[in-house]
DNA sequence: TTTCTACTTGCAAATGATTTGCATTTGCGG
DNA sequence: CCGCAAATGCAAATCATTTGCAAGTAGAAA
């Protein structure tokens, strides 16, 4: 499908910054920032807070979804794009994919004692990888 | 034992603003904010640049945890008090406790299967209440 | 207990991320 | 092709948090 479609099928004007943005979003495989996402279009001169309109939009109209990464910064990745989960390793950074995910049982289990329905939870999960254990 | 012994355990000098705040820590039962550490403490003539910095020193000297909230604010609770999780309505605010740390198999999953050491999970978790997915 | 020094604090100003007001443009339905 | 609501750029505002600096204080040493 291409991205105007995509656009409108959210209920969103299929705009140029849009277009751009929705772009650098789909070519990263993990979660982005807004001020990497600026960076990626300084030669398209689309404005800093046009971009963070536009992830804001994006999250409102449930095509993106927002999350808090380990130094409280803001994350974002396109729903449907989240297949796995990413060890990070908060000292040397590198990130490992994990097949399937892990708290997806412990979720449905909460929900099935309590009613309560759990919103959401960070696609990236933050500790230190083995190297880095070892090296402390 | 007295406050101004946990401070030096944990190396720490037991200065006046410190008791406080480890005073009005100890007196919540789930995560808060600087914000309320700061109001909970405005007869104290305790400045609010204090009262980040104290709480930023309780997390360094691993007397106290830092964790993000669903509003991307920093809530900070003394390690040692988390015996519970809390479901955290997102509509409502109320506050299920849950019994036991339903991560806490995943987490252990995860390490076993990728030697990743997992740092830390939020000890509140956001969704919604029966109440307010009626009300939806 | 008094002294000395490094650690703390209050205050104000700086910072960094994100949001907002407003005048100007631009998608897009008609 | 027109008209207008929605979107954008720009600059300024906001919010949470941090920092520089001068003055105050805890606590080790004398």
């Amino acid at each position: 499908m291409d991205d105007r479609e995509l656009l409108k099928e959210h209920g969103l004007k299929a705009t140029n910054a849009r277009r751009e943005v929705l772009r650098v979003l789909s070519s990263f495989s993990s979660p982005v920032g807004a001020e990497e996402v600026f960076r990626s279009l300084l030669d398209k001169g689309i404005d800093l807070s046009t971009v963070y309109r536009t992830l804001n939009s994006f999250v409102d109209a449930e095509l993106a979804k927002r999350e808090v990464g380990p130094h409280k910064e803001n994350l974002y990745s396109l729903l449907g794009e989240e297949d796995h989960h990413l060890l990070v390793c908060l000292k040397c950074g590198k990130k490992i994919p994990l097949e399937g995910c892990p708290y997806h049982e412990a979720n449905e289990a909460i929900e099935k004692a309590t009613g309560f329905k759990v919103h959401d939870h960070n696609t990236e999960i933050y500790g230190y990888c083995p190297d880095c254990q070892k090296a402390k």
